[in-house]
DNA sequence: TAATAATGAATGAACGTTCATTCTTGATAT
DNA sequence: ATATCAAGAATGAACGTTCATTCATTATTA
């Protein structure tokens, strides 16, 4: 085994116990020395791979989010009906929030604070393009409602977020019925 | 002025600033000392109303909850038609969203995070009753859709606060035209 | 053995909380 | 009216702890 994979596996290990230990305990609840111990290396190491705490916390937020975005779009062309395209996105983020539970609320609980500064959040939102892209289509194709993209977001892709929080509350059971249903309402509240 | 309204006046100004405070930097990242600044008190004095700082924002959340659910139901009554009883609800909470953004923004970080323990969270979500009653009626009436109370308010009610914190952004612009759109996204997806 | 990686004790700043002290209030006495 | 004073309210310096970060030392690598 070479350095570089020595060191990707060491970075991958910080990254994977700063999610866990910020979904348990917020960002500043959460000490580097933790950090360090969850990911078996001693504090000192952590400064290394990253700058300092926030540089550490940005860019776990940057990689998280490619990997879910990257998620998004499998099996996903441009050249697909606005429908079927949705669908598919649909399905797909919904799936990740299910299986890559602790990513996706990582994610959530950064997009509803200000642990991340606003270049990381451009940084994130960056890989969305297609979905635009694909609204845009749907809107001159007269499929979709003529509204901003942040109000399809918001009723079709936001609501999710909510379904993941309460199924990890324990509030409720997210089955493939209730996911069924939830891709009705959400294609219901964007569709013309 | 008596002693109680001097008391009074204290506790709300510290209410006051732990929710500006929060909302620009988290509750882990704000001081006592900052927040009795903001309040015109001294740091010693938060001690004489609030036990400690978790209490404090325990204390805070369930006092601006309540004054959400109470503004969410004005002008509402039990006897109205299901879609007109929406209608109020709906726009009741999107008014409440958009003019006292402070304290809406305080509660979607508080509802995305861990600040708030269980017995915080089961005390704000109480006072919703009335909205998961007249869902019920419409599922009876055949108007609404057959499925859980969570996908109801996810889809329905939750886009709203993904919209105003844009607008907190700076993203985009919420004006009248856009919450007549949002609301009729929130009625198609939840009606049968 | 030279270069690189990793360590973890040490540092200094910042924080939540306490408490000895000071200030304010308003009832009572003059 | 004015002075006195007891009691509660408020203060802010001080305390002990925790944390992010550093760096002299040690271990690993090639």
């Amino acid at each position: 085994m070479n350095n570089a994979s020595k060191s990707e596996i060491k970075r991958k290990a910080l990254i994977d116990a700063t999610v866990e230990l910020v979904n348990n305990n917020g960002f500043h609840a959460t000490p580097m020395s933790r950090i360090a111990k969850m990911a078996g290396v001693s504090a000192g190491t952590i400064y290394l791979y990253f700058e300092n705490k926030q540089d550490l916390v940005n860019q776990v937020y940057i990689e998280v989010k490619a990997a879910f975005t990257n998620y998004a779009f499998r099996g996903y062309k441009e050249g697909m009906s606005v429908e079927k395209g949705f669908k598919i996105i649909w399905k797909n983020i919904a799936e990740f929030k299910l299986k890559e539970f602790e990513e996706a609320y990582f994610l959530s609980q950064c997009d509803n604070t200000p642990i991340i500064d606003e270049s990381g959040r451009q940084e994130g939102l960056k890989h969305l393009q297609p979905l635009l892209d694909l609204w845009e289509k749907g809107k001159q194709e007269g499929i979709i409602k003529n509204v901003s993209p942040f109000s399809l977001y918001a009723f079709s892709i936001y609501p999710v977020a909510f379904l993941m929080n309460m199924q990890q509350r324990g509030a409720f059971q997210l089955t493939p019925q209730h996911i069924e249903e939830a891709y009705e309402m959400a294609w219901d509240s964007i569709k013309k």
